[in-house]
DNA sequence: GCCAACGTTGGC
DNA sequence: GCCAACGTTGGC
C-alpha cells in the first residue's frame, strides 16, 4: 500500500465537508497539474492519505482512503485530466502544522516541504510512520 | 496583500 | 526546441 497527501484550502473544501460525504467519499476534482494527476493515476484502491489543510490552518488533519481509482474529471473541460475518489477514515488526535514537519528532520524531504505547490503528492512510508506517531496514532 | 516559486503558453 | 511572459499557488 502506498501512501500520500491530499492538499486543500478548506474555504473551498474542507475536512468537515469530507468527513460529511462518510463512506461513498467524493471525487477529488480539480487537479489541473501533470504530476498531480499521475500522482492519483498511480493510486489504488485501499491506499492511504493524509489531509492536509493548505493557507488556513496548514495542517495535516486527517486521514483519508482512496475508495475509486483515477477515472475522467468531470469538471474538467479535457478528457485528459482524472479525479480519484477519497473518503474520510478518522481525524488525527493531533493535527500536525507545517511549521512542525518544516522543523523536523525526519521530515525535511517531503514533498511538502520542497515542493510546497504540489497538491497531491506521495509520502514515504517512513515518513507516513513518523507523522502518525506525532500525531497521536 | 505581497511575492517567490513554479508550471504553462506561445512566439520565434 | 528555446525562452520570455504570464498565471497560479501557497506561505508569510
Amino acid at each position: 500500500m502506498a501512501f500520500w497527501l491530499f492538499k486543500s484550502e478548506p474555504d473551498a473544501w474542507s475536512w468537515d465537508q469530507q468527513v460529511a460525504k462518510g463512506e461513498a467519499g467524493e471525487e477529488w476534482t480539480g487537479v489541473r497539474n501533470y504530476q498531480a494527476r499521475n500522482n492519483m493515476r498511480a493510486m489504488k484502491v485501499g491506499d492511504r492519505g493524509f489531509f492536509y489543510h493548505s493557507n488556513i490552518g496548514k495542517e495535516i488533519v486527517g486521514i483519508v482512503e482512496v475508495c475509486a481509482e483515477s477515472a475522467p474529471d468531470s469538471t474538467a473541460d479535457d478528457p485528459k485530466w482524472d479525479c480519484v475518489t477519497i473518503k474520510a477514515v478518522q481525524p488525527v488526535p493531533r493535527p500536525i502544522t507545517l511549521e512542525e514537519v518544516k522543523q523536523t528532520p525526519e521530515l525535511a524531504d517531503m514533498v511538502l516541504v520542497r515542493n510546497s505547490r504540489m497538491s497531491v503528492q506521495p509520502v514515504r512510508d517512513e515518513e507516513w510512520d513518523f507523522i502518525c506517531k506525532m500525531a497521536g496514532l
